[in-house]
RNA sequence: GUGGCCGUAGUUCAAUGGUAGAGCCCCAGAUUGUGAUUCUGGUUGUUGCGGGUUCGAGUCCCGUCGGUCACCCCA
């Protein structure tokens, strides 16, 4: 039996084949993922992974469908496994807005599914940090939040040389769209003709702006002036102030595919333009009140970062950190009538909180040894009598015999 | 959903259409008065699966499943 296509098995280190997914690997991710976003003050959060079809369709039309591991459950109810955290999040916020302080600063890393066959740095399945500001229009909540996004990156030990986060806004887009005589009902298609722009050929394209009253070179030339309006300047600014300014800049190619993004948005890129976007995100001020049929309405913002990406990003990079088991004592037995006394001994020692292993069935001295420098043991412990043990640093070889009640306590040092 | 390439032992890879192999890993034993040693022996395959062509298919053809990459779509 194989799991199912698209579907990932993480392995403890050392990992079987060079392609395998380390479960090591992904929790560096996400203790820095966690670490840095409770630094930054956001608390963690997390929804069911399957939720009612009508979620996801309410707010991308049925088209969504087709890219949803979605399926019928043994109720009759149309469900499908959730493509995205922001419905959950709008809809969990929207349900309890008045039990929270405002702003509402959530993160949460949940596993996410698409049905679609799996191509590079996309799989049926993947992890995402994602972190949201519920209730803050102003444009700090924006840079806060890109603050934390290069933070992140950063804590991965990425630097100004592996990325750079690309700023635009919906807004200006918008009031490009509205200088023109263009009818406002098309400033949804005009969106995505300007999100396909580099993956779609330039006639292509130009043709379809023309139907909207465009010419690609116009549209071209918006791009390349580059020119940061008030609100990106602001941005910008706060993130300049915090030392950051390297890390971002104004890309008006960017404006997201989903519909639901109302201000500023922005993804961040593998500057040598080896992978997909590595993080994206923006403002999106009226998906709660859509979510919670207008009960509540609170702006909000917030971004993704896959793992999947991440991981393929780091590993090019040599970012991986050294991984694998960390033992703090191998306990060998070397005289079978000493096992009880080292079983003793390897209760104390755990009891103390250090990572201990031992052989649990008669081995050979050659093969406890290898397998204490393969575990990557600090210390090797050697009971020489009832009382006595010899402890040894596998790093400095240094050796010394201590009392057995007194190996805890050295092995501390 | 469409298309290209790929599929041999646990793993990395061999095998002109003619008896399926090697290194590594793993396991056992011997040696070693403790630093990854050395020696000996051993397990493992319906060649992804199912058809077809052929005296004979790992090899050629078709289908299917899986992997991978691109397209579609982009959360």
């Amino acid at each position: 039996m194989k799991g199912l296509p698209g579907f990932r098995d993480f392995y403890p280190e050392p990992i079987p084949t060079a392609d395998s997914w380390s479960l090591d690997l992904r929790r560096h991710i996400f203790d820095t993922w966690r670490g840095t976003a409770e630094r930054y003050g956001f608390r963690e959060y997390d929804g069911p992974p399957i939720e009612e079809l009508e979620l996801y369709t309410k707010k991308s039309g049925d088209e969504i469908v087709g890219q949803l591991y979605n399926f019928t459950d043994k109720g009759s109810r149309n469900v499908s496994l959730r493509p995205e955290m922001t419905p959950t999040l709008a809809r969990m916020a929207a349900a309890h807005t008045r039990n929270y302080k405002k702003p509402i600063k959530w993160f949460s890393i949940p596993q996410l599914f698409r049905y679609e066959r799996q191509q590079k740095g996309r799989l049926r399945e993947h992890f995402q940090l994602n972190a949201d500001i519920i209730g803050e229009e102003n444009l700090a909540a924006d840079a806060e939040l890109i603050a934390l996004l290069i933070d992140t990156l950063r804590n991965l030990k990425l630097t100004s040389d592996d990325f750079v986060v690309r700023l635009s806004s919906r807004h200006a887009w918008q009031d490009f769209f509205e200088n023109s005589s263009a009818h406002e009902k098309d400033v949804c298609d005009f969106y995505q003709i300007i999100d396909k722009l580099d993956r779609e050929d330039p006639i292509v394209s130009g043709e379809k702006l023309a139907k909207l009253g465009f010419s690609l070179e116009q549209v071209n030339d918006f791009i390349e002036s580059g020119q940061a309006t008030d609100e990106l300047a602001a941005i910008i600014g706060n993130i300049e102030a915090r030392g950051l300014g390297d890390f971002i800049k104004v890309d008006y190619q960017i404006i997201r595919g989903l519909a639901y993004y109302t201000g500023p948005v922005y993804e961040a890129f593998d500057k040598r333009g080896k992978f997909r976007a590595i993080a994206g995100g923006g403002r999106y001020d009226h998906l709660v009140k859509l979510v919670s049929g207008g009960k509540t309405d609170l702006p909000a913002l917030g971004f993704g970062m896959g793992d999947v990406v991440l991981a393929e990003l780091l590993k090019d990079r040599g970012l991986v950190p050294p991984l694998g088991q960390a033992l703090d004592a191998f306990v060998q037995i070397t005289d079978e009538s000493l096992r009880n006394a080292s079983l003793s001994l390897v209760q104390q020692l755990r009891q103390a909180g250090q990572a201990t292993e031992y052989p649990l069935l008669r081995a050979k001295p050659d093969k406890q040894l290898k397998r204490a420098l393969e575990l990557k043991a600090k210390w090797l412990v050697t009971l020489d009598n009832a009382n006595q043990a010899h402890i040894k640093n596998l790093g400095t070889r240094e050796e010394q015999t201590v009392p057995l009640v007194d190996v805890a306590s050295a092995l501390q040092d």
